[in-house]
RNA sequence: GGGCAGGUACCAAAGUGGCCAAAUGGGGCGGGCUGUAAACCCGCUGGGGCAACCCUUCGGAGGUUCGAAUCCUUCCCUGCCCA
């Protein structure tokens, strides 16, 4: 029993919330008295398979799944895709093919398993039941619920009351999902807290089924680099756990004192009684909240990159930021001519779009070349000196251009 | 099917014949201050030109006019109301 309990608590740490508890403990017990796991689910869309460190808040409680020993299924929806989850305003997207769908999935699993492990992970796809549901059996599906209880759906509710159109298959999302906890026989399902509808639907359908109801857990949404909206690839505020190590650390380091406590809250195993003791000792000046984002910084690029990588990270960072030197590391630039001016070599090579937008740089003293800001708009870059010269642009793009011999 | 209201730059939103490359806010970018933090301050934000100026842009296509985001015709799209 005792062990129960340790396992619930560590299960809840993080959660929003659990839907039922009591609900949770029974299945946990029943799966450590039979020695059957419990089938976890986590849905993904499978148009995006790039994940981001909001994925990862999930990603990481599958984790914890896992290291109880319960067998989690990272479902990839290609088809419930097609539909477009109505809370975006998504309209339906056009389908993709089996490649495409195999493609992203194979994206999908190199970069789940820098969390989950491989080995004790099912990656399934629901097309492979949604896609063979005949129209009869849709019907059967839709007859169990009502349509006013599709519309309770906040979203929905709002788009109503606003005049915004609600297409007729976007009501079938939910529905669609829930059935995949039929199919999947699910025990829980793992969802951010902008999925609790649909994860409560699939409650409701599985009752309908005649299976016992999953338990449902909400996660919350890691609010993206501009602390405000959620993170995500469209407004451009997030970091992908792809990126360099360099580009993790620096984009860390850039959020505001108070979003590094939250990510640490969420992307870390740091107590939350060390969290508070921390951000005591900042209030109390006893500690510089630099030096505690340059932890989480570390343990972020830890995660996807190791050790060594993260180590490198920081010792660059320093060296670009706070002795403000160049990179070890430049992306090179072969320069053909030996002397041509500064515009049209930005724009030659598309380092900027237009020559207005380089003058605009160039006038706003955001162009170095070697150190030394440069303001004269006719500037020629020559390479008599010497072969190589950097040429930095805005605080954080730096390029090695070198002529060619 | 009928009536009404709309479609303007990355987004929101003004503008209803020349002063409109188009107010304002947000976002973005650059600079300053810093800890690449927040807050704050300054500037920029269609393309070409050092500039005068020229070119492209206000849902699409035509037209009226010396001149159209603005007026007319037509088409497409969205929402609301009625059926």
């Amino acid at each position: 029993m005792k062990e129960i309990q340790e396992q619930f608590e560590y299960l809840q740490k993080g959660c929003v919330e659990i839907i039922q508890e009591e609900e949770l403990k029974a299945k946990l017990l029943r799966s450590w008295k039979t020695k059957k796991p419990l089938r976890i689910k986590a849905g993904f869309d499978p148009t995006a398979p790039d994940i981001h460190l909001g994925h990862t808040v999930l990603i990481r409680k599958m984790k914890h799944f896992q290291d109880l020993g319960h067998e989690v299924i990272f479902l990839i929806g290609d088809f419930t895709g097609l539909i477009g989850d109505p809370s975006g305003r998504s309209a339906t997207r056009p389908p993709m093919t089996r490649e495409e769908i195999e493609k992203n999935a194979d994206t999908y699993k190199e970069q789940i398993f820098k969390i989950l492990d491989e080995k004790k992970t099912i990656v399934d796809f629901n097309s492979r039941w949604l896609g063979k549901l005949t129209s009869f059996e849709i019907i059967k599906l839709t007859a169990k619920y009502t349509v006013a209880r599709v519309l309770e759906r906040d979203d929905f509710t709002r788009r109503l009351k606003e005049g915004r159109p609600i297409s007729v298959h976007e009501i079938l999302y939910p529905l669609m999902q829930a059935y995949d906890s039929v199919a999947l026989q699910a025990d829980v399902e793992l969802g951010g807290t902008d999925q609790k509808f649909n994860l409560l639907v699939g409650r409701e359908i599985q009752r309908e089924y005649g299976q016992e109801p999953q338990v449902v857990m909400t996660m919350p949404l890691l609010e993206g680099l501009d602390g405000v909206e959620k993170m995500s690839k469209s407004l451009n505020n997030y970091i992908g756990i792809t990126e360099p190590p360099l580009e993790i650390y620096g984009k860390i380091m850039s959020i505001s004192d108070e979003l590094m406590f939250r990510y640490y809250e969420l992307l870390t195993d740091v107590s939350v009684a060390e969290i508070n003791h921390w951000k005591k000792q900042i209030e109390a000046g006893h500690l510089n909240p630099r030096d505690i984002k340059a932890r989480l910084a570390g343990m972020i690029v830890t995660d996807f990159w190791g050790k060594k990588a993260a180590q490198e990270a920081a010792e660059e960072f320093v060296r670009i930021f706070q002795k403000k030197e160049a990179p070890t590391k430049m992306e090179e630039l072969l320069i053909d001519s030996p002397c041509l001016s500064l515009i049209d070599l930005l724009v030659g090579k598309n380092l900027l779009p237009s020559r207005g937008e380089a003058k605009r740089l160039i006038r706003q003293g955001g162009v170095y070349l070697d150190g030394q800001r440069i303001s004269d708009l006719d500037f020629q870059v020559d390479f008599k000196g010497k072969a190589e010269k950097i040429l930095r642009l805005g605080k954080r793009k730096f390029f090695l251009l070198k002529k060619r011999s």
